[in-house]
DNA sequence: GTGCATTGACACCTGATACGTTACAGGGTA
DNA sequence: TACCCTGTAACGTATCAGGTGTCAATGCAC
């Protein structure tokens, strides 16, 4: 269990794909076919990364798909592990 | 990419969960916090594995909420990727 | 300096989904 | 018959991806 709240795959995305580049928002949405709202509320942090958006990245920047994919779901899972003591559930095999 | 359908994770739950400890889906339900449908949705694969029900399996089953998520994201881009020439995206980065 | 296009973030609407409760139909078993 | 388990439906909740429309800020041409 990670310790530090991960940075959002958005954040990833602009640096390791735009900015090397010199791409603006504008340009990137275009290219992946998705409006700038859309990639906008990706790159802030406002949406997660989609099945259909890693595929768009795949395509786009000639990466993986699943790397984007788990980026997200390593993201959702912290999240999630915050609120992990207000869940009630029974331990039906010993830990 | 993975050339044939693969099950949903609902139907993993199932075979590796349930049976083995001869469940029902009502007891499993209960153990895991969450209503008879929501469970019956998950495993009739009507419903995916969110992160939350991951750590639910995860705590109830000793399991690793990771591999639920992971299995989850490869079923969903493996639906997705089936939509692939559907999307109209512009490559960025030489092949 | 002024006008105009571009950029990027925002507010609102739509559709999908996860979860809850309640209720019903069918199958198995005592 | 009576009972439990299962799947499924309808309805309401919250969250979220995606679209269109709008707006402030920036940059360029004049």
């Amino acid at each position: 269990m990670l310790m530090h709240n991960p940075p959002h795959p958005g954040e990833v995305i602009r640096e390791l794909c735009l900015d090397p580049l010199g791409l603006s928002v504008t340009a990137a949405a275009e290219a992946l076919g998705v409006s700038r709202k859309t990639l906008s509320a990706v790159l802030n942090g406002k949406a997660g990364i989609s099945p259909e958006m890693a595929i768009r990245l795949s395509i786009a920047f000639d990466t993986s798909a699943e790397s984007w994919l788990n980026q997200q779901s390593q993201f959702e899972l912290w999240h999630a592990e915050q609120h992990r003591n207000e869940l009630k559930v029974k331990k039906l095999v010993a830990a």
